[in-house]
DNA sequence: GCCGTTTTCGGCCCGACTGTTTTCAGTCG
């Protein structure tokens, strides 16, 4: 049993609950659900480790809900939603991914027209049967649809880092129109995940209507979906939907803060100002009519009574507390890095030569890069051999004497076998600055050989860091399975760095997991794995990652000089 | 069903927009 599966049955029972019209039920089980999938760890070894006690630690999990999960860990099944399942046999995630359908469109479906699930639903709305359903019309039928055939081609998600230049000269374009104040990106895209669904823009202004004419008119925008006084929707051509909001200066940290929080960050702070005696929404923190706060942030949090945090830790995983209680972590700033550890040249399958990567890396900003290209056992990149490595060394030293204000560091993407050993000599190994290993064939062993192998890895004196060590590719491969507690203790224990791959589609490791790391004591590396000079600018979303994950400055070797960031490896 | 620096019982986030029901339910974020 795997969270996915247990987290996917409990947003269904969610839904369920709501399409019987339960109270109170829904939203708890859609919180159990959240928590868990955010959770970073394995329920089965929680519940295996601590028992049914151990599962209630979980938020939003009491007894009900512990109890269900441990009959699913037990039987493989959950016998309160196989009941719901009866009544309601239907596709309910396949259903309600589809954007205008909720819990009583679902409920509804089925009931008249028996649609179980997207494709049935397509069917009977190209068959004009939905539109004679009461309360739904032709419109409805054709957003349907339409919602159907763009959910079948984007999938609904956006790599951040993929998106982020088109959502920042968007929002530049707004700040230049001499009738905006202020314009600014929030949403999950201020929180920097790393996949967002959409774009969401406040912008500060006494001419709404000028603005919303001027927005709808750019040509990133591909057609108009809905129209109001204070809130305009498009799509636009990436295939992303974007919200502008046109507000009053009086509002805009609450606008700001409103929009950016996630949900259960926002519901946590609405409930805390309500036990003040306030009300929060997204125009301000109000005291009866009257407006207490609502210009900045900042105030917003003070008279809640914390410290204003990060935006990338607005999710409500501990940051609530830690405000309250002047805990908040002093994450790794986005200029805090000094270095790059993972960078592939021309010798294997990056774009540029080592002068050119150099001289990119300087540019950016960095003292040192290090070169990573690939070993012998990755064929399809023409991988370095023992003699090639040293090659490249001679090279490397050459290269330096040419260029000044960057330090080159010779390393090396190892390739670990099938058993956890290397596929270059440990000789030529001893000879590199840095050693960077990872797994880049037979993705497909069961997770104790892959722990085994990874592990054995770290084990090597000469492997200083693991790159991308779950392998996931956003969108395109799952990682492989791995046992990260593991992984992360035996990091600790041979003083191995694990690397945030800051790739846009790999950000690997995962934000929960660096947090784990990092408070195990764990070191991190951010690397670009920049395969062309362009590239280094990626180095944004790692650090972006490492911050989602609570990392400080002190936490990450590549903030240090290179000389310091060489005498902390093992 | 969950949760507690008001509470172990009695609460549970809030507003905009759409479509279509002419007064509001459903969905979304």
């Amino acid at each position: 049993m795997s969270n996915q599966e247990l987290v996917k049955i409990l947003y269904e029972m969610a839904v369920l609950l709501e399409i019987k019209e339960v109270a109170f039920k829904p939203q708890a089980y859609e919180r159990a659900a959240y928590s868990i999938e955010s959770f970073g760890e394995d329920v089965a070894e929680i519940y295996k480790k601590g028992g049914l006690k151990a599962l209630e630690d979980i938020p939003g999990v009491g007894q009900g809900i512990a109890e269900r999960i441990e009959e699913y860990i037990k039987t493989g099944r959950i016998a309160d939603y196989e009941k719901l399942k009866k009544e309601f046999p239907v596709d309910i995630s396949g259903l309600m991914e589809i954007e205008g359908v909720g819990p009583k469109m679902v409920k509804k479906l089925y009931q008249e027209l028996g649609i179980k699930n997207a494709s049935e639903l397509e069917m009977a709305a190209k068959a004009g049967k939905l539109e004679k359903l009461e309360g739904l019309g032709e419109k409805s039928e054709e957003r349907i649809l339409k919602s159907i055939s763009f959910l079948r081609q984007s999938q609904g998600r956006f790599v951040l880092g993929f998106i982020l230049p088109t959502v920042r000269k968007i929002v530049d374009s707004l700040r230049a129109l001499p009738e905006v104040k202020r314009a600014e990106f929030a949403g999950s895209i201020r929180r920097m995940q790393e996949t967002v669904g959409d774009l969401d823009i406040l912008v500060i202004s006494n001419k709404p209507s000028k603005v919303m004419d001027f927005f709808m008119k750019m040509p990133e925008v591909q057609e108009i979906i809905a129209k109001g006084q204070t809130k305009t929707s498009v799509r636009l051509n990436i295939g992303m939907d974007a919200d502008v909001r046109v507000l009053p200066p009086e509002s805009f940290g609450a606008a700001l803060q409103y929009f950016t929080g996630d949900k259960y960050h926002n519901i946590a702070l609405r409930e805390i100002a309500i036990k003040k005696g306030y009300k929060l929404n997204e125009y301000g923190l109000f005291k009866g009519e009257k407006l207490i706060a609502g210009k900045t942030e900042e105030e917003i949090y003070k008279k809640l009574g914390m410290e204003l945090m990060e935006p990338e830790l607005r999710t409500n995983h501990g940051e609530i507390e830690a405000a309250l209680t002047g805990k908040l972590p002093k994450l790794i700033g986005y200029d805090d890095l000094k270095g790059d550890l993972q960078v592939q040249t021309d010798w294997t399958d990056g774009e540029n030569s080592i002068k050119e990567m150099a001289e990119a890396a300087k540019k950016q900003g960095l003292e040192y890069i290090l070169i990573t290209d690939h070993t012998k056992s990755l064929a399809m990149t023409g991988g370095l051999d023992e003699k090639k490595l040293m090659k490249q060394m001679v090279e490397i030293d050459k290269v330096q004497k040419q260029v000044s204000g960057i330090k080159i560091l010779k390393g090396s993407e190892v390739n670990i076998n099938k058993d956890g050993t290397l596929d270059i000599d440990e000789e030529t190994l001893a000879k590199l600055d840095v050693v960077g290993a990872a797994v880049h064939s037979n993705f497909n062993m069961p997770e104790a050989d892959m722990t085994a192998r990874i592990i054995r890895a770290m084990e090597n004196p000469n492997v200083d860091i693991l790159f991308h060590p779950t392998g996931r590719i956003i969108k395109r491969r799952e990682p492989y399975k791995l046992d990260m507690d593991k992984v992360i203790k035996a990091a600790k224990r041979t003083k191995t760095v694990l690397e945030i791959d800051a790739f846009p589609d790999r950000l690997d490791l995962k934000d929960e997991h660096a947090r784990k790391a990092v408070g195990d004591g764990v070191k991190l590396a951010i690397d670009s794995d920049a395969h062309s000079a362009g590239h280094f600018k990626f180095l944004e979303f790692g650090i972006a990652q490492a911050r989602r994950g609570w990392a400080e400055k002190k936490d990450v070797i590549n903030t240090r000089p290179w000389e310091e960031m060489l005498r902390s490896l093992k």
